[in-house]
RNA sequence: GUCUUGUUAGCUCAGCUGGUAGAGCACGUCACUUUUAAUGAUGUGGCCGAUGGUUCGAAUCCAUCACAGGACACCA
């Protein structure tokens, strides 16, 4: 039984006891007239007055109480709702006859919602307060909240209630009022650069646009499988055939695959496709949109993250390859051949799987030696033809792509690159990966013949652009675990509740 | 998937080399009309994550399982 725990049951008792004393544990009336920010500052003029006090002024606010102060005939109660925390000060003789005694110090506690209306003072100790007159209770809390001075820190706790984590520790409110800002700038950003904002199917008859396990499910009507996306991208990309020369999708992605600090398995990113533009183009507009997020969220240029510093006024561009020396410390004639690279990474003691080729080595070595150590943002240019199925080839360099990828704090935050837009290189790039997929690479990308077919009726030039709004989120509040910024992160389900369901 | 550390009251945590459980907050009762984690007095509250084992005896030792945190692997 959900409600057995006996202070619970106390609390039930009390809600009971406002019922029978004629006053509704639920009242839906509330006469609010202001949010506790809004008083605040309103009143912040009263400290300045000679009787720290307006009895002429008279406001309504709501809130959570979250500390109980009872002083025999008077009690100091912090209240708090969205925008603050309030001190109000309630004293038997301004209450109706018996209300204070056995309605309020016997029936109310920390964890209830309240309404009162009062006038503003300063009290001795120089807290703007609210003097009150009026007492509503709005909402009886039958649960006890976690203790007031610790909080709730158990981050199972906190993922799986979110709820309470919120009620208790209000700067988690805060980095999801960013996260939300970051978005809805996001997209204010794209569509004042005359981009349209799509939604393409999130359930897919082949997983595309990436390399990664897809969830299955089924469509029974049709009594065919479909593919929660991995991307989005094939499909952006026939919008752009279709005539559509600037779009983007704000939404999620599913991938089927491990979950730790910076992967949960649906995860939100932005994908934006500009015809008649390149990867340089890309460049340009990506710190373009770092700068307006950083002028809009006032952060400052030189950002903490964790023990490092990041610098966003000082964006590096170095071609992979290059980045295998400048940044890596790998010898330059070990990174163009495949053999010196084998031998290379096996005395670093890295062990690589057999049949790699030489972009996919470089890959390797990028990870291994270079992506850690960028932390101000670089853009990583030229990625290897092999390991970028969907990017245009270089025109005089085939055997690089025109790509790069950001990353900052030793992390990948954006992939882009100029659409690969010839139909017959996309087919046969498609069978290059049909080929790792046979050969047990169970993660290769997926032939897609529709796409190819639309490609095939000419895509213009086009430069496209992934960015993990999760992990810039992460960046911008300076959280470490991808589950910090994600309301209602993936947790596996207890015993208890597995046992129940099945 | 591997390694590692946790899981004790509603919350935050003690509990040493095995001897039937402790604190603070919260809650109940009493006192208190300017407090700031209010204070003082007093009381209630526990299947010690689950299941087995060792033992006269297990929160404590061992094994298995579940969940979580961290690290690694995977995820270009």
């Amino acid at each position: 039984m959900i409600f057995e725990n006996k202070y619970i049951q106390q609390r039930i008792e009390k809600a009971n006891a406002l019922k029978d004393a004629g006053y509704n544990p639920y009242a839906n009336n509330s006469q609010r007239n202001t949010s506790i920010e809004k008083y605040l500052n309103v009143n912040s003029d009263i400290a300045e007055t000679e009787t720290k006090r307006d009895e002429n002024r008279h406001y309504i606010v709501s809130g959570r109480i979250k500390f109980l102060r009872i002083m025999g005939k008077a009690s100091f109660v912090k209240i708090e709702d969205e925008s603050g925390m309030l001190q109000i000060y309630i004293s038997r003789d301004n209450l109706p006859e018996g209300f204070y005694n056995t309605i309020f110090k016997k029936n109310i506690e920390v964890g209830d919602i309240i309404e009162v209306g009062g006038f503003p003072f300063v009290t001795g100790q120089g807290e703007l307060s609210l003097h009150v007159d009026s007492f509503t209770l709005l909402t009886k809390a039958i649960a006890p909240l976690p203790e007031k001075f610790h909080g709730i820190t158990d981050k199972e706790i906190r993922y799986r209630k979110r709820y309470l984590d919120l009620i208790m520790n209000s700067e988690v409110r805060k980095t999801f009022q960013i996260r939300s800002r970051v978005i809805s700038l996001t997209r204010r950003f794209f569509e004042d650069k005359g981009f349209l904002e799509v939604e393409t199917p999130m359930m897919h008859p082949i997983a595309g646009g990436a390399n990664a396990k897809p969830f299955v499910t089924h469509h029974n009507a049709l009594d065919v499988d479909r593919f929660l996306r991995i991307a989005p991208e094939l499909y952006l990309k026939r919008l752009i055939v279709g005539g559509f020369e600037a779009v983007f999708e704000i939404n999620r992605n599913f991938r089927n695959e491990g979950m730790d600090a910076t992967h949960n398995p649906e995860f939100t990113s932005i994908e934006f496709y500009w015809a008649y533009k390149t990867y340089k183009d890309l460049i340009e507009i990506t710190k373009e949109y770092f700068q307006y997020l950083f002028d809009h969220l006032d952060l400052p240029t030189l950002l903490p993250y964790g023990d490092l510093e990041v610098n966003f006024d000082n964006f590096q561009e170095i071609p992979l390859i290059e980045s295998l020396t400048s940044v890596g410390g790998v010898p330059v004639d070990v990174t163009k051949d495949k053999e010196k690279i084998i031998a290379y990474l096996n005395e670093k003691g890295i062990t690589v799987k057999p049949g790699m080729n030489l972009g996919q080595l470089q890959g390797e070595l990028f990870d291994e030696f270079v992506e850690e150590k960028l932390i101000d943002p670089t853009f990583i240019t030229d990625y290897p033809v092999e390991i970028s199925p969907l990017a245009r080839r270089n025109d005089e360099h085939p055997e690089i792509t025109e790509r790069f990828e950001l990353f900052i704090a030793g992390r990948e935050i954006a992939n882009a690159f100029s659409e690969l837009n010839d139909p017959v290189d996309q087919l046969s790039r498609f069978e290059g990966q049909m080929a790792a997929k046979e050969s047990g690479d169970d993660e290769a990308h997926e032939m897609d013949s529709d796409f190819v077919e639309a490609l095939s009726y000419g895509m213009a030039p086009t430069a496209g652009q992934g960015i993990g709004i999760d992990r810039l989120v992460m960046l911008l509040t300076n959280e470490h675990s991808i589950r910090d910024v994600l309301l209602f992160p993936a947790m596996k389900p207890v015993t208890q509740e597995t046992a129940e369901d099945s």
